[in-house]
DNA sequence: CCGGGAGCGTATCGTATGTTACGTATTTTG
DNA sequence: CAAAATACGTAACATACGATACGCTCCCGG
């Protein structure tokens, strides 16, 4: 978490020590920065072209900023860009100045949800969807530590709109007991995100090997359970706050559980009215 | 520059083809998307490694996607990237909406969560915040059909920086037997929306008139529990859906517990970190 | 139960890439 | 104006990177 601190980034650097540059490794530094970042991603022989000074220059430009090595320099600016891309800057926000811990967190958490969706295709959500409606097979659910709620909300919804809907709770052998009843139809919902837990990989793995599709709810970093997991959704979860934010994963199960009962229609329906006659 | 890319983006020529793809392949798919685009910047021995898979597999998988080599899939990443860094107006991608609904899903989710703030005062949350703070008092949580999982999510994340928290499960009876222990200094935090629960209205007034103080997270249409509630969130919950959205009350949830923490500081630091040792 | 094929990883190879040494050009300074 | 120091490019070098050949394993069909 601590890597978006105040470390200066590579473009301030350059335009601190640009004064102090001999004329080659200008040229370099103002090619750099009106191609930022993307020729720096390239090789030095690309990027001493583009800058039409020679590849020792390159190398005694990225030197003076202070780094060891070129690799070291273009692991840097990945870094950095990983980091922009992740929080595109929510900079519309009207009047955010309030002096207090609240906006930044809901800010922080509005840049999740985009991002998480812009990584997530319709059709991915839609094909999900699909393997959740088909009730032919069993559904069963089961998450983490702080993430369980997730798949217990995911199961209180589904549960209604078709059968065979099972949220795994307890104790890991209670679990282990119910893999005996899965099989390649049946569908397993995994939430896991960091730290990941033991008893879920090894439960995932055992899953996989019958056949089960697995549909995994994690975060940017991917669960191991990723390897054995049908469908991956990769929610953002970085807030300012000591914890993880499960807010992105939560809408998207919630978009899931509408995808899910749209496509459902009208047994879904039919189901429900059903369901209000017995209370 | 003769290299134009092709017209359609990577990351959509990836979902257009992982499903035909085997499952290391399809491994190394998710974990670029997921980390679209640096990690496709970097070795392939470092993509191979993040995804768990071996070198040739990521070869192979570029070449799966229409390049011959590697460089030229790099290349190709690059210049969909520095198209994207110039014109930032081009940033909302990939979702050309057919009659899918996940997008009106997604938008109403962010309305509903800047509504929501808009409406809850940093005051308001502080004060909140406080109260669960102090944990003089024991702290009770409890919610409805579908969000009795917002009450479990925070009650296991408070239940690490604060002592005497506890969730109430089960039947009604039970937890009427816990009125008993409960008093003036005693926090009972409800989650009701519509349609607004019996059983969780005559609780409350119970716990009500027993001294208790009642924050409850609410839709916006306020559930009768307002009446005895000490503290009131009202959370936007319409979206385009069969169902109600609990998202923003799951974010105001997250806020208030990152709120909890911070106040805690540095007891809460040092009881995770008492905790850790228990393990 | 037994072939056949696809998928994947290990190990090896060739090469593109970053690095360095050195000589020439250019600027600086006494 | 001369001499030295700094800057820069050419060319040779070594390494690390991508590419490929090969064999094992797993799964499917006969």
């Amino acid at each position: 978490m601590g890597t978006q601190t105040t470390t200066t980034s590579i473009a301030e650097l350059i335009a601190d020590r640009i004064d102090s540059m001999p004329a080659g490794e200008r040229r370099a530094a103002q090619t750099l920065v009106a191609n930022y970042p993307v020729i720096g991603l390239k090789t030095v022989a690309d990027f001493s072209q583009q800058a039409g000074v020679s590849s020792p220059t390159i190398l005694r430009f990225v030197a003076r900023l202070g780094f060891q090595n070129y690799p070291e320099f273009q692991s840097a600016l990945q870094d950095e860009l990983a980091a922009q891309l992740q929080s595109p800057a929510s900079r519309t926000t009207t009047a955010p100045n309030r002096s207090d811990a609240a906006s930044p967190m809901i800010e922080a958490t509005l840049d999740n949800l985009r991002e998480t969706f812009r990584h997530l295709s319709d059709k991915q959500l839609n094909e999900i969807a699909e393997k959740m409606a088909d009730h032919r097979g069993h559904m069963f659910l089961i998450g983490g530590r702080f993430t369980d709620p997730l798949a217990r909300y995911m199961a209180a919804h589904l549960a209604i709109i078709r059968p065979n809907v099972f949220h795994l709770v307890g104790q890991e052998s209670m679990w282990r007991d119910r893999l005996i009843d899965m099989g390649k139809r049946d569908v397993l919902v995994i939430f896991d995100i960091r730290r990941y837990q033991d008893s879920l990989i090894r439960f995932a793995e055992k899953a996989h090997q019958r056949g089960v599709q697995i549909v995994l709810f994690t975060d940017q970093w991917l669960s191991p359970i990723a390897r054995f997991a049908r469908h991956v959704i990769a929610g953002r979860t970085a807030v300012p706050s000591p914890w993880d934010s499960s807010a992105a994963l939560f809408v998207v199960a919630e978009t899931l559980i509408g995808a899910v009962t749209r496509q459902m229609e009208p047994d879904s329906a039919r189901r429900i009215r059903e369901m209000e006659g017995l209370r």
